[in-house]
DNA sequence: GCCAACGTTGGC
DNA sequence: GCCAACGTTGGC
């Protein structure tokens, strides 16, 4: 029984966790995401699904590579823990509020994709891509196949 | 540092 | 259930 591999954007603040940190640890538990709608993308995920990985709040923002899903969605540990500073007192083991999955590094890009460049291709991207829509915090967002490719020959 | 946009909280 | 207040995100 195989699946249709899904893709997905996921951004980072580079000054707390990069690409580069990405690719020291090789994999990372994606924790401390606190939006529904992200959470509900990361339990909508699969292993072997696409990541375009994007920089945000920093000098360039922009895609900056890609990684691999490698785990199905688990519950966040740090929303347990009253010394983190993603705990969350109203969650419960029972009925866990927040959701990672674990994150593979793929590949660096030889440079950034300018979140400006991606911009020049909204016509092409489509008005419904999360990532260029107007006021659009979200975190952790789907990439259709189409967009995914486009993005990829941008780099 | 500014501020627009958005999500969440909590009083009523 | 409404909505004002507040906190956060993230581009600029």
């Amino acid at each position: 029984m195989s699946r249709v591999r899904r893709y997905w954007l996921m951004k980072s603040e580079p000054d707390a966790f990069s690409i580069d940190d990405l690719q020291r640890v090789g994999t990372e538990p994606w924790n401390g995401v606190r939006n529904y709608q992200a959470r509900n993308n990361m339990r909508a995920m699969h292993v072997g699904d696409g990541v375009l990985l994007y920089h945000s709040s920093c000098d360039v923002p922009g895609i900056v590579g890609t990684a691999k899903i490698v785990s199905d969605a688990y519950p966040d540990p740090s929303q347990f823990d009253p010394k983190s500073d993603y705990f969350d007192p109203k969650s419960t083991r029972e009925d866990p509020r927040w959701s990672l999955v674990d994150v593979a590094f793929e590949r660096k890009f030889k440079r950034t994709l300018p979140l400006e460049e991606i911009k020049q291709h909204a016509d092409a991207l489509g008005e419904e891509f999360a990532l260029i829509r107007r006021g659009s915090r979200l975190s952790v967002l789907p990439v259709s196949a189409a967009q995914w490719k486009l993005l990829l020959s941008l780099e």
